[in-house]
RNA sequence: GGGCGAGUGGCGGAACGGCAGACGCGCCAGCCUUAGGAGCUGGUGUCGCAAGACGUGCGAGUUCGAAUCUCGCCUCGCCCACCA
């Protein structure tokens, strides 16, 4: 503050967020007041909201997300920890490579620009960023570690290449991604023709191998429960047996068909088989009078996507195949049949039907009139008339199930799993739903997968020292619906690690989730170029202590994570289990027409405007203060005023007399105990202390800032009552100022600087909750009766029990209903309330 | 079809099984202003002059006491959707 501010007087001392937010920001910035140090005391804490995708511009979505963890992110500092609070961008993607298309401009020009423009919008937000750790995945300096872990797991072989279905066009003899096949008749964007599935070979890394440990850690972790649950569901664990049905096949020989089933108790009822269309089997088994029905069967089903195969209320459809496998408990003859309601990524690709107990079977059964037989039937009970019976109660028992006729089923499921097992046919089994994670991209603008094709030797890593493979700058982005590094001649060069003849490269490139698979690790280290991160300070930072971001990343990402950190665990690169302990789920932002905002849509709300009308501070705490901050909600800037106002009413309250003066005191004793109070602000005080940081500990910043607006109106009444001159009011006004610093952090620091503290509020240590001195000195008991509210008691916290239910029975109003009767029960709740029960009742 | 949430004033929303509606918006009245879409003060769930009665989607139940717990139903949202 100079001489001349001062002089100036009332235009220097009005509320003008616009006056002083940059000046703050831009100090902050330059003295690296959230530069997160290795070497700094306190206990680590890792803070980390989900990086954002390079989409352009921040909406109101962005802010909101991000100005809930950066609140605990500020107040952590003040409570002493060391804080770790980083930010980068998910630069890889396809909207990028469309811009190109679309509009000519390269990938990574669209990308650096949507970078540069994002990271000056974060900065208005006053958010507490350490920005000298910023990472962007499409950097090679990136990507070059996103490939040196593909091949880490490449020679763990958790990275492997199979066959897998993808759109292709037949005309245009190109792969088509998922969005480049339109309409329901799957017809190619391009040339209109009807896509066909083909398989191609792909790169996948083998997340199933850990589905257990997926499953199992996510009980330790402290996420919300629906999204832990959904993790759950997608590995989707199913407990059973896998039993061979032995079959003959046309040459003579010996085969068996394999199939998992969870109800291994109805085996004896397993009347007919069906195999994926997909089955490898399948071909091999049909009988030649069934192949033309077969094949045709099987060309349409591959031209469906799976939505369409998998939606709901569909009639099964399917053919026999002519062919026939043996029951191995019963030795019938049962029929082999395919649909396409049989899924080849799940289970073995094949079941027993069993249409007595399974809704889908039984459909099927109807539709082509194949046998149902009932063998497992409540005790006693009889066949239900017309549909299948798959209810399980305790009391359900097997019949007609030779020698495990009159079998509690519950028993049946161990014994003729083990039986099987004997016989050598199958056995107790455990399936997932989840699948391997499809990695390959038929796409330019992601990590080129580090493989090289050699004639001689065959697809073979390249060395970790040519890393990065980077992408050609010079490529043709013409909508040809191939890749462009597949024409790429420079690119496709390359020469065999092992015996240096030339080779092929792959031209796949990842996946954007695998980038997003280990961002969290890099923030430790972000500048070191010789290896991905630094093992001792990954050690000193992670695992991440929080985590925050929306729950549309249920599933997808937050598996992904946590597969590579296991995997990377084993590898024995890194030493813990868990990337992310605790996750906290920001609502979603809609638009004002309570659709999820899009650009096609037009409902985008940038929040642009209101901050330079009403400054960031506003737009954080309105953002904050609109509801619990995981739900979200439609937009809205209804009630923008009344935090501005509060806003406003802080800054009359906290301004001294004259700016920077010190002539409030206080200024050796910050908080203090609050002797110098008047009761009723002490009180008011130290409630808010203990309020606002439980609330900001458990993300509940609307009640949070409910409680700072009520802090701010016992000062506000303080000051009317002639008491803004005291040491008291000082103090409660630098704690108010201390508690707002996270929500509001710019006119926290202005007020604070005016007031002659020392800079920087944001340094400052969290003021500390007595509970002595949130005590009342007298309560108001309400009292009851029979539960309905008949009176009031005034009385000190200390009064005894019994005093107090004299005094409740000696109210008129008690009294008036009681009629002189004795009361039938006193219920006293000490502290809450006393209900009086009367006889009748 | 299955799973998980959520239904509270005119609005956003508060409320360890214990005073329903904190805090704010809006609205009403008053004050101050040449003026105000500024500021300040007070009021504001519904019905009622009042005493009071009734009130948390609907219906039951548990309890001295239910927005909160249990069961059934209705509506909305999200997720999974033929997973054997």
């Amino acid at each position: 503050m100079t001489a001349g501010t001062a002089v100036r007087g009332s235009r220097a001392r009005r509320f003008e967020p616009a006056s002083y937010e940059r000046k703050w920001r831009d100090r902050w910035e330059r003295e690296g007041l959230y530069v997160a140090r290795d070497d700094a005391a306190g206990e680590k804490h890792y803070l980390l909201t989900m990086y954002p995708y390079t989409s352009g511009d921040l909406h109101v979505g962005h802010w909101y997300a991000v100005t809930g963890p950066d609140i605990v992110a500020r107040m952590r500092r003040m409570q002493g920890y060391n804080v770790m609070f980083p930010m980068g961008f998910d630069s890889f993607g396809l909207p990028a490579e469309n811009a190109a298309i679309d509009r000519g401009i390269h990938p990574a020009v669209w990308t650096s620009t949507n970078i540069d423009r994002m990271r000056a919008q974060f900065r208005t937000t006053g958010c507490s960023f350490d920005w000298s750790r910023e990472l962007a995945s499409s950097d090679p300096g990136y990507y070059r570690w996103t490939q040196w872990i593909f091949l880490q797991l490449y020679r763990a072989g958790l990275a492997y290449r199979a066959a897998a279905a993808v759109d292709w066009c037949p005309k245009d003899q190109v792969v088509l991604a998922r969005e480049q096949v339109l309409g329901t008749e799957r017809r190619c964007w391009r040339c209109g023709t009807p896509v066909d599935k083909r398989d191609l070979e792909q790169w996948f890394f083998r997340i199933t191998n850990y589905a257990d440990e997926l499953l199992s850690g996510v009980d330790g972790l402290d996420w919300p429960e629906p999204i832990k649950l959904m993790q759950r569901n997608w590995i989707g664990r199913s407990e059973g047996a896998e039993i061979d049905f032995p079959v003959t096949l046309p040459d003579g020989s010996n085969e068996r068909i394999r199939v998992f089933t969870t109800r291994p108790d109805t085996v004896y009822g397993a009347t007919f088989m069906v195999m994926a269309p997909e089955h490898p089997l399948v071909s091999v088994l049909t009988a030649p009078e069934r192949r033309t029905d077969v094949e045709a069967y099987v060309s349409a089903a591959r031209r469906q996507t799976e939505i369409e195969r998998l939606s709901a209320d569909r009639e099964k459809s399917g053919v026999s195949i002519g062919a026939y496998a043996t029951n191995p408990m019963t030795q019938e003859q049962i029929p082999i049949w395919i649909a396409d309601y049989v899924l080849m990524g799940y289970g073995t690709g094949a079941i027993m039907a069993v249409p007595a107990h399974d809704e889908r079977d039984y459909a099927f059964a109807r539709r082509y009139d194949l046998p149902i037989r009932y063998v497992v039937l409540p005790r006693g009970g009889s066949p239900p008339e017309g549909e299948p019976f798959v209810q399980h109660t305790a009391d359900e028992v097997l019949v007609e199930s030779g020698e495990f006729t009159g079998m509690p089923a519950s028993e049946a499921i161990g014994a003729i799993s083990r039986q099987l097992a004997d016989l050598g046919l199958g056995g107790p089994a455990v399936t997932y739903r989840l699948r391997d994670w499809l990695v390959s991209r038929q796409r330019y603008w992601g990590p080129p997968i580090p493989i090289v094709y050699c004639n001689e030797h065959g697809a073979q890593p390249v060395p970790e020292s040519e890393l990065p493979v980077q992408l050609p700058a010079d490529v043709n982005f013409a909508p040809t619906g191939v890749s462009p590094l597949q024409s790429h001649a420079g690119f496709l060069r390359a020469t065999c690690p092992v015996c240096g003849a030339s080779a092929r490269r792959e031209t796949d490139t990842m996946d954007t989730f695998v980038d997003s698979a280990w961002y969290y690790l890099r923030y430790a280290s972000p500048k070191n170029d010789t290896r991905a991160w630094e093992p001792e300070q990954v050690r000193e930072w992670l695992p991440v202590d929080l985590y925050t971001g929306g729950a549309e990343h249920a599933v997808l990402h937050l598996l992904y994570g946590r597969f590579l950190t296991k995997a990377l665990r084993d590898l024995g690169l890194l030493s813990f289990d868990e990337p992310w302990l605790r996750l906290r789920n920001q609502g979603q932002i809609l638009g004002a027409d309570h659709a999820r905002m899009s650009k096609s849509r037009g409902n985008v709300q940038n929040p642009d405007d209101l901050t330079a009308a009403y400054g960031a501070d506003t737009v954080r705490a309105f953002l904050m203060f609109i509801g619990p901050w995981d739900q979200g909600g439609p937009w809205s800037p209804t009630g923008i005023d009344g935090i501005h106002r509060w806003l406003g009413r802080v800054w009359d309250a906290a301004l001294p007399a004259t700016d920077g003066a010190r002539d409030t005191p206080g200024d050796e004793d910050l908080l203090g105990t609050g002797d110098e109070m008047t009761r009723a602000l002490r009180r008011a005080t130290h409630v808010a202390i203990a309020g606002v940081t439980d609330d900001y500990e458990g993300f509940r910043f609307n009640t949070a800032i409910a409680k700072l607006m009520e802090l701010t109106n016992a000062i506000v009444r303080e000051r009317e009552a002639g008491m803004a001159g005291s040491r008291g009011y000082a103090q409660a006004v630098d704690a108010l100022l201390l508690l707002l610093a996270p929500v509001a952090p710019h006119i926290a620091e202005e007020l604070w600087s005016r007031r002659g503290r020392p800079y920087s509020i944001h340094r400052q240590s969290w003021p500390i909750h007595d509970p002595g001195l949130a005590a009342a000195t007298t309560i108001e008991l309400p009292v009851q009766v029979d539960g309905k509210l008949r009176d009031r008691l005034v009385v000190t916290p200390d009064t005894p029990a019994d005093e107090i239910e004299r005094l409740a029975l000696g109210s008129e109003r008690v009294q008036a209903y009681l009629g002189g009767r004795p009361p039938a029960r006193v219920i006293h709740v000490p502290g809450r309330l006393v209900n009086v029960v009367t006889p009748r009742h």
